[in-house]
DNA sequence: AGTGCATGTTACTTGCGGTAACCCAAGTCT
DNA sequence: AGACTTGGGTTACCGCAAGTAACATGCACT
């Protein structure tokens, strides 16, 4: 009966908290995500306090909170990834649920990916949102304009190369944020192995045995 | 005699300026991102709101700061864009002018990028650096895995593979996150332009009248 | 001298994250 | 029945950082 007991009272709690982090889930996609731990409780029916006792601290809650809906994310584009078709087929697929998942809730995108954008807030340690953006952007729009000027892309040229601008400064920067962490391997390898990347190396390799390839 | 009047009032400002700028950057890169604005304005030798006399509010000191730093990163990429070399080749200088760089000094390229990962302090406004990262980097070790099972790389693999992985993703998160604000074209078009992105579009490309392309 | 005006200071308010101390209903032991 | 733990709850508080008001001072110009 002692155990009963236990799990009776653990499955209590764990209704708490998941109705903890809903209420919490609409408050921050309502107010943005300088949301505060008051307004998540009064949102709740509840006080401050309690929300400690179950995510310990704010980064719990909203760790908890981002584990979620990250967890949805990545359990799609695992699918997407293991469907049965060609490799450029399924980079297409991949690509295709990521940016309509963000399109369908980009509240919880902005919030997952952007946290410190939150509207008039007093906002504590420096924000992300309103200038790391603004320099990948710039970056972005400056390499689309170099591509635009000198590569000849053919119709429909100027969006080509403002998306290949902006995707080009993303891959180098999450590779360089990914590769700065990690030190996996020198500078010179990283370079090759981006550019080469780049230079379509990823459609010209062979599948592995074992099925078509990603 | 008006106008030198007003010019050297304006030096003095702007020098004033640069020397607060100067005494931030030296508190931000030692204390992190959360460096409060009573620090800088100790290191400095003056007081706060000498700072909110000069930027308004702690945005847009943080603004002048990321300028600073982005402007001279900008100069950089411009030149290593603009040199007399072949396609390939300026991609490659490209990329390792921007890895250098955050190469040589993480810390500022932490504050521009990943701002509110400041240790211990009291953290308002969900932080983004310890949760939004953990999302592209899980996206990016999965990718990078499947990679490495599907796909024959040759020697070397695994590491390519990781650096593809972060490198794809980045170029996701990065163009979605644009096209998510901006609009510019549907989502079908958007998943089309990446994967010729990805499928080597970018090398096979002839270059414009007036020179070697990017 | 006296008047702007830029520069600087002290001292305050507000608002948030986080915590300590108390509270009370429900079940348990004796 | 009545004392006793225990889990969910609250009030009231601390510390700290952003941002502001009001006051002080040095210096040009008339």
């Amino acid at each position: 009966m002692d155990t009963t007991q236990r799990t009776e009272q653990q499955r209590s709690a764990d209704r708490r908290r998941r109705e903890l982090l809903e209420a919490a889930d609409r408050v921050v996609l309502r107010d943005g995500p300088q949301a505060s731990m008051n307004a998540i409780a009064a949102e709740a029916g509840i006080t401050k306090p309690i929300l400690y006792r179950h995510f310990g601290d704010k980064g719990g809650l909203y760790a908890a909170l981002a584990k979620r809906h990250t967890d949805a994310l990545l359990a799609s584009l695992r699918a997407a990834l293991d469907a049965p078709a060609d490799r450029r087929e399924r980079v297409e697929s991949t690509l295709d649920t990521y940016l309509a998942a963000i399109e369908a809730r980009p509240q919880v995108y902005r919030f997952l990916m952007h946290p410190a954008e939150g509207s008039t807030g007093t906002d504590q340690g420096f924000d992300v949102g309103k200038h790391s953006a603004p320099l990948l952007r710039r970056m972005g729009e400056e390499l689309a304009q170099v591509i635009e000027e000198r590569v000849d892309l053919g119709p429909g040229s100027q969006q080509l190369a403002r998306v290949w601008g902006h995707g080009i400064v993303g891959m180098m920067h999450a590779a360089g944020d990914w590769w700065l962490g990690e030190r996996p391997c020198s500078r010179a390898e990283l370079v090759r192995s981006l550019a080469d990347l780049l230079w379509g190396r990823l459609a010209a390799a062979g599948d592995r045995i074992g099925g078509p390839g990603f």
